[in-house]
DNA sequence: TCTGGGGTCCTAGGACCC
DNA sequence: TCTGGGGTCCTAGGACCC
């Protein structure tokens, strides 16, 4: 019988801040999106307020005074290195891992069956929590869609201390009847909205719809996730990350944008960040699309566009797309307006090593390799951002804004956790 | 003052070809 | 007055996820 665990981090974000900093045990935290603008991750204080997931900060800050609630910027660094070493530590307990997202993973029970599943599942909770400083919770279900159903209602339940198997037929039908439509793993807010015009209000009544309507009106993803909710596996385990076949990177400006010269800087920076994602999966890209625009929350006059550029030859090196995204820049940019956002999209991504050649290319594309394999290991060995193009610009007044993040703990030297040594203290031992 | 970022997949419809 | 049929490819838009 097939049997997957889904292990999901409880409140990943909020965690992460408090593994370091145990004053912020048991007192109400939020961590924000890019900009310090929503909220993208609440404590289970805050989640008791009512807060809800991407409010936008400044509508809640009467709340955040009254209730002293913490307020963190997002801290990339330390989420990526904790869930890294999360991600390490349940890799010990299934030979196949899917790592879903930065805070969930999929295990492979298959051939556990035999084992009390529960009870591995809390010895799983106890030693990610040992090693890394999280609390996980656990569902263990014959199918993914299922055990996503079980996790949430592990997290939910006291009793379950963190971890429910469903893959016992009489608790999957009153799980799924407890567990609204609009719950279920593929089901948003559109088709949620749908199910109840007719009367589909639980999982349990999605389950038992007909599959023909289903695929009719949901198309086939529909189609998967009812079967899925009948035990029946529809939805396999990524064992390896799948090769990306769009790489976006964009961000809002801290400031407004004007001027040509900091749009270009911006889509410089974007685009050298973007290139670093593609060599790092091997692929080149053969397409480039800038895109840039105001902000829509604010009165006054309005502009979105975008453009694509065409690459004669697909490369993945960085100076060589910087110059097509400026000239996309170039090309749509207008004065003024007051742009808020901006990005990139590299499309037409193949592997580095099935690019088509010109016949009448001129580049010395061996040099330029050369020289994004050195760019790449100064990098990594010693910081980065440590060399970078003059395009990019050098004091960047419209980076995105982080002006609460915690220290990178765990991946800076400047920045690490210290420990005072108290006189006296009966904690320590040896 | 202040409203995130990065992805995937599917379908419908148009263009184009023979 | 009259206007085939079937296939493929591409794109835009809509749905979803964290």
């Amino acid at each position: 019988m097939n049997i997957v665990a889904l292990v999901d981090c409880n409140n990943f974000y909020a965690s992460c801040e408090r593994v370091f900093n145990p004053a912020l045990r048991d007192v109400p935290i939020v961590v924000l999106s890019n900009n310090d603008g929503c909220v993208v991750a609440r404590s289970a204080e805050v989640k008791a307020l009512g807060i809800a997931p991407g409010k936008p900060v400044y509508q809640i800050e009467d709340l955040i005074r009254k209730h002293n609630i913490r307020v963190f910027s997002s801290n990339y660094a330390l989420y990526g290195d904790l869930s890294r070493r999360v991600m390490q530590t349940l890799a010990e307990f299934s030979p196949e891992i899917e790592i879903y997202s930065i805070d969930e993973a999929f295990l492979d029970f298959q051939g556990f069956s035999r084992r009390n599943l529960t009870a591995y599942g809390h010895e799983i909770c106890a030693t990610v929590k040992r090693w890394t400083g999280i609390p996980v919770s656990i569902g263990i279900a014959e199918t993914k869609t299922l055990a996503k159903i079980a996790n949430r209602l592990a997290k939910r339940s006291p009793k379950t201390k963190g971890v429910l198997d469903l893959s016992d037929l009489r608790w999957r039908e009153k799980a799924l009847a407890v567990t609204d439509v609009g719950d279920v793993w593929g089901i948003g807010g559109r088709y949620a909205k749908f199910l109840r015009t007719q009367g589909v209000n639980t999982a349990l009544d999605l389950a038992r719809c007909e599959e023909g309507w289903v695929k009719k009106r949901l198309s086939v993803v529909g189609l998967r996730t009812v079967r899925e909710l009948n035990g029946i596996p529809s939805i396999s385990m990524e064992l390896a990350p799948p090769v990306k076949k769009q790489l976006c990177v964009s961000r809002s400006f801290g400031r407004p944008v004007t001027t040509l010269a900091e749009m270009e800087e911006a889509l410089a920076t974007y685009v050298s960040r973007a290139a670093e994602k593609l060599r790092r999966q091997n692929s080149a890209a053969g397409s480039v699309m800038v895109f840039m625009m105001t902000n829509r929350f604010r009165e006054g006059p309005q502009y979105v566009n975008s453009t694509v550029i065409g690459l004669p030859v697909a490369t993945d090196c960085t100076q060589e797309l910087i110059s097509y995204a400026i000239k996309g820049v170039k090309s749509i940019f207008r004065t003024g307006f007051h742009f808020k956002k901006a990005g990139v999209v590299f499309g037409d991504i193949c592997p580095v090593s099935e690019v088509q050649m010109d016949l009448f290319d001129m580049k010395d594309r061996e040099g330029s390799r050369r020289l994004m394999d050195a760019i790449d290991t100064i990098s990594a060995r010693m910081g980065k951002g440590l060399v970078r193009y003059a395009a990019e610009g050098f004091k960047q007044p419209w980076r995105t804004k982080f002006e609460k993040r915690s220290p990178r703990y765990s991946s800076c030297w400047e920045e690490l956790a210290v420990v005072e040594a108290v006189a006296g203290c009966d904690g320590c031992e040896g």
